[in-house]
RNA sequence: GGGCCGUUAACUCAGUUGGUAGAGUAUAUCACUUUUAAUGAUAGAGUCGAUGGUUCGAGUCCAUCACGGCCCA
């Protein structure tokens, strides 16, 4: 039992429980057993007989093997109440000593809040009325050690929250709720596309040249190849090889990492959606997008009109704002059209707003950056935000009036991005040339420029059929649908500096469990 | 990277002008056969995030650092 507080001072609570296990091993309990099987999940019984009276409940004529963790106790001497809490559902359960017997009833008083049991018992209402389990044996499933926090105000440390997420999901019903609702939304998405003949892919996350988006890559080295490798910031640019191998719509959610700051929108891993549709173009993403998001927002919350930080968001199709990039500008941001179209007063504006101007930063970078800061932030219901200009969109395809502007849009609700698209660029002339820009940018300075994919450009060559491609980041959708204002509340383990402990070592799942003194 | 705020018992939080550390929950013991934040009584539980400094005396004032939160970049 020594062993099992290596890292903590002793509490009392710890010690009160290792001396509870003893007397249990004494009595030849089991704190650990895998014997006892469950026949019932707790939402089966509080769903399924919840209408049945007293009567009614007594000629159920059964009864239920249910298991779960205690979460609260009420002892009146010979008889308990507790809460049990299991993947389903909470629901009371009534433990008498005359139910179960004398000595049942001793060994039942040791068992804490935090233990999981199994009970075996017949429905019955208490004089409250509310519908109970009355347990005839209970055995101890596994025995808890440490105290769980306090039930009333539960668990508002963020950083235990996040650093023991285990606990929290125990404790906070809310926490569970996002992380179910977060697994509903991705498969109402995954049934959409598939509903709509788009094929699922799988494509690499360790890349030896990281493309598909603007940003700077977490690196690593594999042994055997002696090669430099990247985690992948995007799926982009290997999916649009599968429309040159033929594939017409393929989609892929999964992981992207990003070798950047952490911020209550930003994780260094993220969940993004990016699907390719061939032979559309950028305003069929939009029809398609506006629908998906909306059946998956009517099947999760239950309305297309959502709550999120007190705001009124209105997903429903048909209500969805679609504006070109520069009259976004305009109408408002409320920038003088001389302002974005001329460089000079362009970089004047910038730097008025506060921003920095690096020299040799292209009309288009200095639009993006006006937009973000006039723009963005008053795109609170959902808006497409269409023709962005060349110079920031290396992989989309020129509009055919306008070459210094692109059939591009990005999806802002809540003053946030949340999508990306655009009709692909399939002219390997153009995009090595755009290629080759990047590189110079990389060249001077910009470390989030795109690397050259020769590869890439091969593939081009051997004919990409038109295509439009969008990327939706599911991290931040899922923040919306759950009213979650941090990207930590959608994230299961988000990304948290080494625990340090006073003796100078580190802990917790992020890192060993003893690091260097 | 910058600004502001926080870190006190297992959890949630008080702590006045610098003068020996408090509550509720949880835990332990006792009473109690229908409670639901059960009740009543008693008890134990603290490296006040860490390290320095000022002071006769620091949870409190100062400095540095660590971790977290919010905002900005």
């Amino acid at each position: 039992m020594d062993a099992l507080s290596a890292r903590d001072e002793l509490n009392d609570v710890l010690k009160g429980r290792i001396d509870k296990a003893c007397a249990l091993l004494d009595e030849d309990v089991s704190l650990y057993p895998n014997t006892f099987r469950k026949d019932t999940d707790l939402a089966d019984i509080v769903s399924g007989y919840t209408d049945l009276d007293e009567e009614g409940l007594a000629a159920v004529g059964r009864m239920f093997s249910v298991a779960g963790r205690v979460t609260s106790l009420r002892s009146f001497g010979k008889v308990t109440f507790i809460k049990v809490l299991d993947a389903s559902a909470s629901m009371q359960i009534f433990v008498a000593r005359d139910e179960m017997g004398v000595e049942a009833y001793q060994l039942f008083k040791k068992y804490d809040i935090g233990d999981i049991l199994g009970i075996t018992g017949d429905l019955f209402r208490t004089r409250t009325g509310e519908l109970t389990l009355r347990a005839k044996t209970i055995v101890l499933v596994t025995k808890s050690m440490r105290p769980l926090p306090e039930k009333y105000h539960g668990l508002k440390d963020m950083e235990i929250r996040y650093r023991q997420r285990y606990v929290d999901l125990i404790v906070t019903p809310r926490t569970s709720e996002i992380f179910r609702k977060r697994t509903l939304i991705v498969r109402g998405i995954r049934n959409y596309l598939d509903a709509k003949g788009f094929l699922e892919v799988e494509t690499p996350m360790m890349q030896p040249i990281p493309g598909g988006a603007t940003a700077r890559p977490f690196e690593t080295h594999h042994n055997a190849l002696d090669m430099k490798l990247y985690m992948r910031i995007a799926p982009e640019l290997y999916l649009k090889r599968l429309l040159v191998g033929g594939f017409e719509k393929v989609y892929e959610i999964n992981r992207n990492f990003r070798n950047e700051g952490i911020s209550t929108r930003h994780n260094p891993e993220f969940t993004m959606l990016e699907f390719y549709w061939a032979y559309a173009e950028f305003t069929d993403l939009m029809d398609l997008t506006e629908d998906m998001i909306a059946k998956v927002a009517q099947d999760v919350c239950g309305s297309t009109v959502v709550t999120y930080q007190e705001m009124e968001i209105d997903l429903t199709p048909g209500k969805w704002t679609r504006m070109s990039f520069h009259e976004s500008l305009e109408k408002i941001g409320g920038v003088d059209p001389e302002d974005y179209r001329d460089y000079d007063r362009c970089a004047l504006l910038v730097k008025r707003s506060g921003e920095k101007v690096v020299k040799g930063e292209k009309l288009g970078k200095l639009q993006a950056k006006l937009f973000d800061i006039f723009v963005e932030p008053k795109l609170i219901q959902p808006h497409f935000i269409y023709h962005y200009p060349t110079d920031i969109s290396p992989l989309s395809r020129r509009n055919e009036d306008n070459p210094d502007i692109t059939d591009r849009f990005e999806l802002f609700v809540v003053g946030r991005e949340l999508a990306n698209a655009f009709s692909e660029l399939n002219d390997p002339v153009d995009q090595r040339g755009r290629f080759e820009d990047q590189v110079q940018e990389k060249a001077a300075g910009d470390d989030e420029a795109h690397f050259m994919d020769e590869d890439y450009v091969r593939a081009l060559e051997y004919g990409m059929p038109p295509a439009a491609g969008q990327g939706i980041g599911i991290d931040r959708l899922v923040m919306l649908l759950t009213d979650s204002p941090s990207i930590r509340e959608v994230i299961l383990f988000p990304l948290l500096r080494l625990e340090t402990t006073s003796g100078g070592t580190s802990s917790g799942p992020a890192g060993p469990a003893t690091g260097p003194a």
